[in-house]
DNA sequence: GATGAATGAGCTTTCATTCAT
DNA sequence: TATGAATGAAAGCTCATTCAT
């Protein structure tokens, strides 16, 4: 690979934290393409250079960010320890994503507002892999006898609701700390799947 | 109240309806003044007549459905049956307006991006209050000893979480019917609370 | 017809005037919105509650002058008068607006690349009727046994294209008078024809 | 001449071949700079190099465009043959040439928009000699008491838009090849002169 | 010579808001 | 009360042009 296009990719990178951060305050419709721009001291004009439209910027951002989620996940899954321990484990990050990423990672807002088909594809295919995760440590739970859930696929769906709340409420400074949540969020993920 | 007065009221409200439908369809951002007022075969400035801004508009409208959201909690609250059968109810019912009221009920928007300090100072006063409502019911239950959670108000949110999540996945001809959907989620919200 | 749509369309044709104007100086391209608005003391968001976009109204400048001059062309062709003369007098209204229409009336340019494909249809359709014009006239008088031309259709579009060239060349302080032009123009016309 | 300028002048060259092609299919104003670099696999930053600016470098395609048919039709001119063997000659190569370079060659579009005086200037001198080539074939017919035309200037404009119109509607898989296209031209353009 | 990258002016379009009538 | 009309700020996007390397 050639010089330029590292450097390329890097730019496109840095970009892609700025608007990353960016959306994460003001959401996807809120973030404007100057606001990402002003934050690297660029021009709107430049970031065209980059990315082909804002629909463009938005979809990458949700992507990376959902594509990491998902490879941390699935480090997670196929490393050492227990199924409770995984899932314990998975529990963290995926709290951690949703409070530290909120808008970006948000799997709430809804993509056909904001994805062309091709991208919305992707994304959903994107969402689908995520969720499997869940699901995967789920039935090895149950195949291990420890979890014992008759809907498994409306139990993963109440889990990810559940989680994804947190940032609703969430404040850094609160009475809980993010690892006490996590502790407490994980038990009571247990008895959902019990 | 002279008959002058509750003309405005009656318009306000139908206003307020055509706007919830638009928002529920297209979300806060999305729905534009000209959208509500062509429901009404009005022009946009007309609205202004009766909302002062777009904000005001919105704000009435998530008010207004949480509001009512919070009565029908209460009725049924404060009626007959048991507390498992109360919480049945409300979740029901909870269910019911995540799903057909989406965006309006939406308690998952970020109201700092949409509303101003006096608004704001409202919206999540009425919230406290359509929370409490479950929390008094979970609280009834720990009295009667049929629940027995440490952290009542985590476990709430996690049910509320588990809930409006609903609406991000539900669909009216899916495998499962609303009813179906309601029963199974009561089952699993129990199991929180046991 | 109420006040306010005789109103609406009045200003229509306003801003048709105007944008006529600026397009007759500056090609369809080069005409800007705020161009056309600014020759009405508008401002440029003030014709979009007139026009959809820009397409539209440039379409519909194009589609008002053809009209317009089919409309005098076929008054024309069932007006009074010999073949001959009426070959005149359309001769004499085509150079008319090829002069001083010019982009407006051009049926030069290709509108594939100004119209979407609707607008191309009718655009299409509007010159197809006012070539038409043209060859009613030529076969009447091959009928009439005053033109003897082998291929009518090519013929008339030698005669267009001469015409139509006109704006070219022509300035309005040249050696020739305007009329003094369609005079000689007519001769070659009935040359052509013979 | 050094060998750096021979190579200067061939890259300029390819370029030119390169932007005539871009812009007789999108236009003058349609081509962008981007287009023309990519067809050569260059940058857009490279054209800077070779020519000055846009402006510059469409006035050069036109020009050589233009010049080449200049010196085309001289050969002819100065060539065997009859005048009106000559005239079928030139008005073949004309003809294949606003079919061909459409664009480019394109007489049509307002030079004033595009060019600068100075271009400008050059631009009208060449077309004027352009235009004299036909001048001369068709005053050479007058004196051999072939043609008799009254007002030859007008009568060549007439021909020049006659068949400049062509690529108006001239379609390659029509009811009639270029070759009987020509011939049938030259019919009526004999008739025009006589 | 060539390019990657950036720029900035200029364009179309949208929309909440205002206000005379 | 209601509306038609206008406004202006702000957004997304395009593209000729520049310039350090």
């Amino acid at each position: 690979m050639k010089l330029s296009q590292r450097k390329m990719i890097r730019k496109k990178q840095q970009i892609l934290f700025s608007a990353i951060g960016i959306v994460n305050k003001k959401g996807y419709a809120g973030a404007t393409m100057e606001d990402i721009a002003a934050e690297l001291l660029m021009t709107k004009g430049s970031l065209y250079y980059y990315f082909k439209n804002k629909s463009d910027l938005m979809y990458q951002c949700h992507n990376f960010v959902l594509s990491q989620a998902s490879e941390d996940l699935e480090r997670i899954l196929n490393g050492e320890g227990s199924t409770k321990e995984i899932l314990f484990k998975m529990v963290a990050t995926h709290i951690d994503y949703a409070i530290e990423e909120k808008e970006t990672f948000n799997l709430i807002m809804e993509p056909k507002r904001f994805f062309n088909e091709e991208q919305l594809k992707l994304v959903l295919e994107l969402r689908k892999r995520y969720e499997g995760l869940f699901d995967q440590i789920i039935s090895r739970g149950i195949q291990e006898r420890i979890f014992s859930t008759e809907e498994p696929t409306i139990a993963r769906m109440i889990i990810l609701g559940a989680m994804n709340w947190i940032q609703q409420w969430y404040k850094p400074k609160g009475r809980l700390s993010k690892e006490e949540l996590v502790e407490i969020y994980s038990d009571y993920i247990i008895k959902i799947l019990k």
